[in-house]
DNA sequence: CGGAAAAATGCAAACGTTTACATCATCCCG
DNA sequence: CGGGATGATGTAAACGTTTGCATTTTTCCG
């Protein structure tokens, strides 16, 4: 151990801590900063010997890269974006999960941040972003093109998560939404319901718009009148569920069958429900969508479109770092997630099998 | 509009757009880096009609500064580094709101990873991390102070969040778990139970370690021995939550009370129970710790040790901008995060009051 | 032992910023 | 009209890396 770090780095309104540079660790080893350099990442260009002295002596001094000027030189920073609607619930969690996992599997960080969901905000995220990620992974229901253009940079690697379809140069992974919908009122017609609500999700979210219509279509191919007043509005909280539930019980003709545009709003109108006294599913049959993982712990157990949650993290972001990796490309893919419906307890149907396996 | 970026970064195994600099900005605005550099930050340095040029410069050609040129002059990278145990469930996605709705309002970003538990990969997630951010929001109840000496250089700013105490340089916030779970226990003891069980948290956790101790301190000072075989080990997960609760209704003297030392397990062992056709709260009752939004809307409604979650990352975040402000400072706080029972049907009280309106 | 090839290392430029300092233009006041 | 103060802008150094190229050292073979 020869000398200490020659600088110490001072209050800029950063940080105190005495920083140690490739520079000290050359030093400290004897070597030139080339070598320490060639010696700490690729390092079949250097002796063994030398090698291990520089080691030796970047543990010894606690040094760490910088990753900024690293990324200065290499022109890249080995960390995705990931930009989130906002952090609410197991759905969100479980994305992330997926995400990061995979991320991290690949040697990629991520930076995280929620958009509260206006569009200068939106904007105002992606702009810190823009210069310290490799690319984006972006779940934005409200992501138009329009801001596409205005914020992105041109082929700038973007995935889009569950956005709404847009003519932008982006990949993009979707949930089968209207399908997933589709399903489950078809099985609500198919277990002889008549009258079936709907709790909708978001005003102006892709997701919802689609699980409506395909809550229409099924509907519609199933020869049943739609009527207006089973279409309750919500944002997808446990609170909106609730809200909307009670809402339907004022009907005079109350609905038989009640679909959730997300388990979270099911959750909290099963809730309403049972203060009121209400029987699920004898006297209305329930189902959610997205099948989060405690959808089968709940009562009575839920039924729901299931989403492969952490999944939809994972494929992400493994075709953003594809895109990264093989640069040239200039192939858009439009990937679709599927879902099964998962009978449970609350819509009633007679046997019930478990659905997939819980995590 | 003058001319095009004269350079086109090229396919490092990166990015492909086209990166333009500042060096882009000045030129068509006409003016040097410096003035451009100026303009687009201090602006009242600048004439105003130059720096309303450059604006519009940095606009028209999607200007980015980048991050790392940047951190590398200044110091400072506006990032804080979030590690996290694991990304399960709704606890830790409210602990991450807090933070980033924190650290976004200050400007900061936030990289976040979470770590697998075992000692190594803290370890590389930590090094990961170091030169990219300006400190460290370190959530890990397997954190020590050996690790801390061997990973963090000497006086990084760092907040540990409910880790284990240890005499290390740093910041900390802890909940109340103690107190927190001899009010829970208490409380059942008031209703007259005498034959209480808990539903341990994950071996070798910290919060799980304290709730357990204040499970027996609670069932000690009301002079109740405490019987092995009504300590059941558990994770944390709803299955062990159900496989606990399923391993307690084999007793010969079942309990007539079920602490679970965090929500998930709560909901876990509610559904065994229900599935095994016992009453709740009637036959045995049940308390969970965390109280994590859902909490009062299963059914029946969980009693739980109420935790503000999202004010944890709040406050986490909040003491590691202030480090970061006030570099000089070289006191170390330990912050707690008190606890509130909150009482709703699950545990059998005569007349549950609602506890904290749910946000 | 000589010399060429191979291996190891060093030198210096470059990455995109910010900023201290120097320079230049402008203004004001005597 | 002169000159100092002020304001606006430019020049260049510095931040910590990586890497092409030059240089030195070692190895190996005839």
């Amino acid at each position: 151990m020869v000398g200490a770090p020659d600088a110490v780095r001072f209050p800029g309104p950063g940080s105190v801590y005495l920083a140690v540079t490739i520079k000290d660790v050359a030093r400290d080893a004897g070597v030139s900063i080339a070598t320490a350099s060639r010696a700490l990442n690729r390092t079949d260009l250097v002796a063994a010997e030398t090698r291990r002295q520089v080691r030796e002596a970047a543990v010894r001094l606690h040094y760490t890269p910088h990753g900024g000027a690293r990324s200065l030189i290499t022109n890249r920073t080995n960390t995705i974006g990931v930009l989130l609607p906002d952090l609410y619930g197991e759905f969100f969690s479980e994305v992330m999960r997926g995400i990061d996992q995979t991320a991290q599997r690949e040697g990629y960080q991520c930076i995280v941040s929620s958009a509260r969901h206006s569009g200068p905000t939106l904007e105002a995220a992606l702009r810190a972003m823009r210069g310290r990620v490799d690319g984006l992974v972006l779940m934005s229901p409200e992501f138009t093109g329009e801001l596409s253009k205005r914020t992105l940079p041109g082929g700038f690697p973007v995935v889009l998560l569950n956005c709404p379809p847009s003519e932008t140069p982006h990949d993009s992974l979707n949930v089968e939404n209207y399908e997933g919908a589709y399903t489950m009122v078809q099985h609500f017609i198919s277990l002889g319901h008549q009258r079936i609500a709907i709790l909708n999700g978001a005003q102006g979210n892709f997701d919802a718009a689609e699980r409506l219509r395909g809550y229409r279509a099924a509907l519609g191919d199933a020869g049943i009148p739609s009527s207006p007043e089973l279409i309750v509005p919500g944002d997808f909280s446990e609170a909106a569920g609730e809200a909307g539930a009670l809402q339907l019980l004022q009907l005079e003709e109350r609905p038989t069958a009640i679909f959730a545009a997300n388990d979270g709003m099911a959750i909290g109108a099963l809730s309403a429900l049972r203060d009121a006294g209400v029987r699920v599913p004898e006297d209305i049959a329930i189902g959610g969508f997205d099948d989060i993982p405690m959808a089968r712990y709940i009562g009575p157990a839920l039924t729901s479109v299931h989403v492969d949650i952490s999944a939809l993290g994972e494929r992400a972001t493994a075709a953003l770092l594809s895109v990264l990796r093989h640069p040239g490309r200039r192939e858009f893919t439009r990937e679709t997630a599927a879902t099964t419906l998962v009978v449970r307890r609350s819509c009633g149907a007679r046997s019930p099998q478990g659905g997939p396996a819980a995590r």
